[in-house]
DNA sequence: TTGACTCCCATAAATACCCATGGTACTCCA
DNA sequence: TGGAGTACCATGGGTATTTATGGGAGTCAA
C-alpha cells in the first residue's frame, strides 16, 4: 500500500487542475497505479485521495455482506456514488470536479495532506487549523503510545 | 469485475436513448463488454445496470442456495427474466425501454448512479433523495465496514 | 405502409493531450 | 566551497479528441 507523508501547497488552475505532489505520485507509480481516486470526507470539509487498491478493498468489505441487504445498498451507494476516479495528464495533474472544490472550500490552491495509507485535499488555510487542533490532540495522547518511535516532527 | 463510481445525469431524447457514461463504457470495455444488462430493482424506483459478470455472480449465488426455496426460485426467476441486454449505438448511447423508464418514473432526464460492481439509474430528483437518505442510514452503520473479515458470509 | 428500431452525421461543450516557461534543488567540477 | 550547469517540478496556455446530444435517413417486420 502506497505510503503518503508531508504536505504540499500547489495551486489549482483556471480549468480545476492541480500537480498532485510528485512524491505522492511515485508512491503510486511504485504500485503501478495512473490515477487516484478521490471523495469527500464525510467528517471534514476535505477531499480524500487514495490508491485503486483502497476501493477494490472497500468492494471486497462490501461484497461480504448480503448483496439483497438493504444496509449493504446504503453503504455502497453512499460510499461508491460520490467517489471517482481521476487519471494523471502528462504533468501529473489531476482535475478537481467542481463539487469536491465546493466541499473542502478550495478556490485557487490546495494543500495535500500525508496521512499514511491516502491523502487528504484542504483548503490551505482550513489545513493549518486542522493540523493544529490535531497536534494538541496527538499530545494528549502522549504515552498512551506503548513504543513510540524516537521523536521525529513533522512537516 | 468492473468498477462503477461517481453520479451523472444525462438526458433522456424523446427516441428513449440516453449516453451511458463514458466512464461507465471504459470500464465494461475493459473487461470486454460490449453491452450493459439491465433489470428493475426490486427495492426501489430505479434501473439496476451491470456487467455480464455481475449476472453471472447473481446467478452462482441464487444457485448455491437451496434450490428447494420457493423464495430464492422466485427471485431468480424474476430478475433473470426481467433482465434485457442492450448494447451501445455507435456515440455510446443505449434504449431504456418504457416498462423500466416507468418503473423509475424517468422521463426526460436519468441519473447514473455508481454502485461499485454494478450502478443504478434513476430519476434525477429521486436519486438525490435517496443518496442523502443513504448517506444518513450509512453513517450508522460507520464501523461495520472496518471491524468486519471481508469475504465471509453473514446475517 | 406504418411504426419501431438502428445506423449515420452534425455540433457544441467538456476533456485530454501537447508544448513552453520559470523556478528550485541538486550535481559536478574546479 | 562556491558557482555554473542540469534535472526535475509546478504552472500556464493552446490545440486536438472525446463526449453528450440532436436530428435525419435507411432497414426490418408485421
Amino acid at each position: 500500500m502506497p505510503l503518503f507523508l508531508s504536505t504540499y501547497v500547489n495551486k489549482v488552475d483556471k480549468k480545476g487542475r492541480v500537480s498532485v505532489p510528485a512524491r505522492y505520485r511515485a508512491q503510486l507509480a511504485k504500485h503501478n497505479f495512473s490515477s487516484v481516486i478521490l471523495f469527500p470526507s464525510y467528517t471534514q470539509p476535505a477531499i480524500e485521495g487514495c490508491g485503486e487498491d483502497f476501493m477494490a478493498e472497500m468492494q471486497s468489505r462490501l461484497g461480504a455482506f448480503d448483496p439483497f441487504a438493504e444496509e449493504t445498498d446504503d453503504l455502497a451507494t453512499s460510499i461508491m456514488s460520490d467517489s471517482i476516479e481521476q487519471t494523471f495528464d502528462g504533468e501529473g495533474r489531476i482535475v478537481l470536479p467542481d463539487d469536491l472544490l465546493k466541499h473542502a472550500g478550495i478556490t485557487d490552491s490546495a494543500a495535500f495532506v500525508g496521512r499514511g495509507d491516502r491523502f487528504q485535499i484542504w483548503e490551505p488555510g482550513a489545513a493549518e487549523r486542522y493540523k493544529t487542533a490535531a497536534r494538541q490532540r496527538a499530545m494528549s495522547l502522549r504515552g498512551q503510545l506503548a513504543s513510540r518511535p524516537a521523536g521525529k516532527g513533522d512537516s
